[in-house]
RNA sequence: GGACCCGUAGCCUAGCCUGGACAAGGCGGCAGGCUUCUAACCUGCAGAUCCGGGGUUCGAAUCCCCGCGGGUCCGCCA
C-alpha cells in the first residue's frame, strides 16, 4: 500500500482515502491484538446511524470479548492493553496521527476516531455540485411493476407498488447498472369481460366525455356496476363467461367493444402515471402474450419433469412446495403458464442479468413456484429472478375491495392531498399572486407527502392507511425534506447577495459536533443507498434523509451561519453539500424538489 | 391441517439477515423558543414486561425451539 505522502491527497478519491484509513485501523488492531486480519474484519463494527445520540461517536469499534474469553482475561482490561499499544504506535507516526484523532478503550471495546478535521473537507468538496454516480457496469436489470388491470382505475395499493418500483429502479441505476422498467398490463380475462358486459347492457353507448368522467373511472364504474347487478342476477356471471369465449375466438363485435373500453382505460391509467411521474420503458399486454408458455410446459412434460394427473391436467410437484397445475385439462393456459413463457421470452429478447418483480406479498408462493419451475426446466438464470414482495395497504375496515368500489383511488387521493396542501400553503403565505404556480407547488408537496409515506415503511410490512393521520407534513415526511432544501436555497441566495464566496482551497478546520455529525451522515449516504439496493428497500434511503435533515435543522437553528465570519464558508459548504445529498435522495425516491416553499 | 410474514412507549415505525456498549426516530402529551440565515422548524421533559416461555452464548430485540395474538397464501382464478 502506498503511503499517504506518496501522492497529494487532492488527487485521490474520497473512497480511496477512507478505505486506506479503515484498513490501517484494521491492521493496527490486528497487530496489537495478535488476531489475523480476517478475524478482525469479522468483528469490526462500523459507525452506525443510531449511535451518535448515545455519546458513542466512534468510527470503528473492535469488541474484545471473544479474545478475552479465549485468553481468560477481562474484556475491559484487555481492551485497555490493546489500546495502549496502538496509541503508542499512533503517537510515533505522523501518518497515523493524521488519520486518527483519538483511540480509546471503553467497556471492552477499542474505539477508533477518525481525524475528521482532515476528512470532512474531502467529503464536503465531493458534494458541492452533484452527487457522484457509481461507475457504470454492463449488467441489465428488468424491474417489473405496477401491472394494472384495464377494468378499473389505480388505487393506493398500486401507488405503493409504483413508488417502490420507480424508486428501486433508480436505486439500481445508481449502482451503475442498466435498468428497464416494465409494465405488464392485464387487459384480458373474465374481469375485463364483466366491465364490457355491464357497458353493453347498461352503457347506452355513453362515452367518458359525455359522462364527464375520467375514462378509466368510467370503465371502472361499469365493473362495479356489474358486480352489483350480478348479485341480483347470477345469470350475468355466465354471460360474462360467454363473452370471454367470444373474445378468445376473436368475435368481431366483442373485440371491437374490448378495444373501445381498453383504450379508454389506458388513456386514464397513463394520465394517472403522468400525474404521479411514473414511467416505463417497455409496456406489455397480457392479451398479446397470455398463450406463451404452453410449449414450455409440454416440453417439460416430455422430459418427465411434469406429469398428467388423472383428470388430464399437467401438474408439477416439488419437494417443499405445494403442487401446481400448469395447464388445464382442456389444454388452456393459466396465470403461471403465462408467467413462465413471459420470463423465457424476456430473457431471449432482452437478455437481462437480473429481473425483479414488484408484486404484493399475497403472491409469495406463486413466485416461489415460478422460480422453482424455471429451475426445473434447466434455466440457470432463474436464480437471478427476484420477487420484491411488499405488504398490503389496508383500510381501517380491512382489505380494499375493488369489486365493490371500496377503494381509495389514486386520482382522488392525489387531488384531495393537493387540495389540503393548497389550503396549508395559503395559510402560510399571505401573498397569493400566482394561483396556478401555487397549485403546482401544492401538487409537488402533496406528492412528496404521499410518496415518502409509501416508501418509508420497509416493503415487507403491511400498513393500515388512514388518510387524515397517515399523510402529514410534519416530522418524518417528504415535505420536511423539501423544506430543508428550500431553507438551504434561501440561505445560499442570501450568502450570494452578501458576496460570500467559497475559498479555492477546500480545507476547513475546527468542526463542531453538529457539523461533524452532518458530514459523517453525508459520507455514509452512499453506503445506505448500497444497502437499499442489496435489500431492495427504499425505506433505508428515507430514514437516512430524515437523519440528515434532523442534523441539519438542529445545526441551522442553533448555530449562526452567515453571521459568524470565521466559520461561514465552511458552514455554507456544509449547507451546499446537504442540499446536494438531499436533492439526490429525493430523486432516488422520485419526489420533486422545490426551489422554495 | 401446512407454508410464509408481522408483534418494539398511548399511536406509527427503525434496529433482527450479519448477536455487542444505557433499544433509535416520528406522531401525540407536557414545558420552552420567531425585531436575527424560511417555526412545514428547533430545544428540553415524560413515556418500553422489545408478545410469553425455554435454549445457545462471555453477551440475545437480534440466533434456535415451544407457545400466544394478527395477516397472507395453500384454485384447472389472476
Amino acid at each position: 500500500m502506498e503511503s499517504l505522502r506518496s501522492k497529494p491527497s487532492k488527487l485521490r478519491s474520497e473512497t480511496e482515502i477512507f478505505n486506506e484509513v479503515e484498513s490501517k485501523a484494521i491492521d493496527l488492531f490486528a497487530k496489537a491484538s495478535g488476531l489475523d486480519v480476517k478475524t478482525v474484519l469479522n468483528i469490526v463494527k462500523k459507525r452506525s446511524e443510531q449511535q451518535d445520540k448515545q455519546g458513542l461517536d466512534y468510527d470503528l469499534a473492535f469488541p474484545c470479548f471473544q479474545l478475552a474469553t479465549k485468553k481468560k482475561l477481562d474484556a475491559k482490561t484487555l481492551a485497555v492493553q490493546i489500546a495502549k499499544k496502538i496509541n503508542n504506535e499512533i503517537k510515533n507516526s505522523k501518518e497515523l496521527s493524521r488519520m486518527f484523532s483519538k483511540l480509546e478503550a471503553v467497556n471492552g471495546y477499542v474505539n477508533f476516531y477518525y481525524n475528521w478535521n482532515w476528512l470532512a473537507s474531502i467529503v464536503l468538496k465531493s458534494l458541492q455540485k452533484e452527487f457522484a454516480l457509481k461507475p457504470s457496469k454492463d449488467l441489465l436489470y428488468i424491474v417489473e411493476f405496477s401491472s394494472p388491470n384495464t377494468n378499473k382505475p389505480l388505487h393506493i395499493g398500486h401507488v405503493r407498488n409504483d413508488c417502490i418500483g420507480e424508486s428501486i429502479a433508480r436505486i439500481i441505476k445508481h449502482q451503475g447498472f442498466k435498468v428497464l422498467k416494465f409494465n405488464l398490463i392485464n387487459d384480458r380475462g373474465i374481469h375485463i369481460c364483466k366491465a364490457m358486459l355491464a357497458y353493453k347492457l347498461f352503457g347506452n353507448n355513453q362515452t367518458p366525455e359525455k359522462a364527464n368522467k375520467k375514462p378509466d373511472k368510467f370503465v371502472g364504474d361499469f365493473y362495479v356496476l356489474f358486480n352489483k347487478k350480478a348479485k341480483q342476477n347470477p345469470m350475468l356471471e355466465q354471460e360474462a363467461a360467454k363473452l370471454l369465449q367470444l373474445w378468445e375466438s376473436n368475435h368481431e363485435e366483442t373485440i371491437k367493444l374490448w378495444k373501445k373500453l381498453r383504450e379508454w382505460s389506458l388513456q386514464g391509467l397513463f394520465q394517472t402515471y403522468k400525474d404521479y411521474n411514473v414511467s416505463f420503458d417497455v409496456i406489455e399486454f397480457e392479451s398479446e402474450i397470455y398463450s406463451k408458455g404452453k410449449q414450455l410446459v409440454l416440453e417439460g412434460l416430455e422430459k418427465g419433469l411434469f406429469f398428467k394427473d388423472d383428470q388430464g391436467a399437467i401438474v408439477v410437484e416439488f419437494e417443499n412446495l405445494p403442487r401446481k397445475v400448469l395447464l388445464r385439462s382442456d389444454g388452456t393456459s393459466i396465470y403461471i403458464t403465462q408467467d413462465l413463457g413471459l420470463a423465457v421470452y424476456r430473457k431471449q429478447k432482452y437478455n437481462f442479468d437480473y429481473m425483479i418483480y414488484v408484486v404484493a406479498s399475497e403472491q409469495n408462493l406463486h413466485f416461489k413456484q415460478l422460480f422453482a419451475i424455471l429451475k426445473k426446466l434447466g434455466f440457470e438464470w432463474a436464480d437471478r429472478l427476484k420477487h420484491l414482495s411488499y405488504g398490503m395497504v389496508l383500510l381501517e375496515h380491512g382489505k380494499m375491495k375493488s369489486r365493490e368500489g371500496q377503494v381509495i383511488e389514486a386520482d382522488e387521493f392525489l387531488q384531495q392531498m393537493q387540495h389540503l396542501t393548497f389550503k396549508e400553503l395559503k395559510k402560510r403565505c399571505q401573498s397569493i399572486n400566482d394561483e396556478k404556480a401555487m397549485l403546482e407547488k401544492a401538487k409537488a408537496i402533496a406528492l412528496a407527502a404521499i410518496k415518502f409515506f409509501m416508501l418509508k415503511h420497509a416493503p415487507r410490512k403491511d400498513f393500515v392507511f388512514k388518510p387524515e393521520q397517515s399523510i402529514t407534513f410534519e416530522g418524518e415526511t417528504g415535505p420536511y425534506v423539501q423544506y430543508t432544501i428550500a431553507r438551504i436555497n434561501s440561505l445560499l441566495k442570501k450568502a450570494e447577495s452578501q458576496g460570500v464566496t467559497m475559498p479555492k482551497q477546500f480545507l476547513f478546520k475546527n468542526f463542531n459536533d453538529k457539523e461533524l455529525s452532518i458530514v459523517k451522515n453525508l459520507y455514509s449516504f452512499n453506503f445506505v443507498i448500497e444497502q437499499a439496493f442489496k435489500e431492495l428497500d427504499p425505506s433505508k434511503v428515507c430514514k437516512h434523509l430524515i437523519k440528515i435533515c434532523q442534523d441539519f435543522n438542529s445545526f441551522y437553528q442553533t448555530i449562526p451561519i452567515l453571521k459568524d465570519v470565521n466559520n461561514r464558508e465552511k458552514r455554507l459548504a456544509i449547507a451546499k453539500a446537504v442540499r446536494t445529498a438531499l436533492s439526490y435522495g429525493l430523486y432516488l425516491l422520485n419526489i420533486p424538489v422545490l426551489e422554495e416553499m
